[in-house]
DNA sequence: ATTCTGACA
DNA sequence: TGTCAGTA
């Protein structure tokens, strides 16, 4: 099938699968047109992606893991330990990041309330 | 009618 | 990511 189609069956813009594409995650034959050409398993490799997508993963990290996730049509599952490994040490940057916006967060809110009660304006 | 690449009032 | 352009 060519782009317009698979855009249709899974509701992602050619302008997305295109990127995808560029970003390594599908790799479809080319027409001596210069079409791409993707195979029927490729509508399920693109609900794949977004599932990896929403779970915050790179794209770089997706190319790598999605060879080896198991589909029984409702959840991934990974298949190999060094992957199972990589996604431990992905969620804990996403443990650490949230520290980090949590420890941010606190300080504006104690700069908010520095600011409280709002009474004469200087220079703002 | 469709897709392709490159680019951005 | 959308979208417009100029093609094949």
């Amino acid at each position: 099938m060519f782009i317009g189609e698979l855009s249709r069956q899974t509701g992602m813009s050619t302008r997305g699968l295109r990127y995808y594409e560029q970003q390594g995650l599908l790799q479809p034959r080319r027409r001596p047109s210069g079409y791409r050409e993707f195979e029927d398993s490729d509508v399920d490799r693109v609900r794949r992606i977004r599932v990896l997508l929403a779970a915050g993963l790179n794209t770089d990290l997706i190319r790598e893991v999605l060879p080896c996730m198991a589909d029984d049509g409702a959840i991934l599952a990974p298949t190999c330990e060094e992957m199972a490994q990589d996604l431990v040490r992905e969620r804990e940057r996403m443990s650490r990041s949230i520290e980090e916006l949590k420890s941010a967060h606190a300080m504006l809110e104690a700069i908010i309330h520095a600011g409280e009660p709002l009474t004469a304006q200087t220079d703002c």
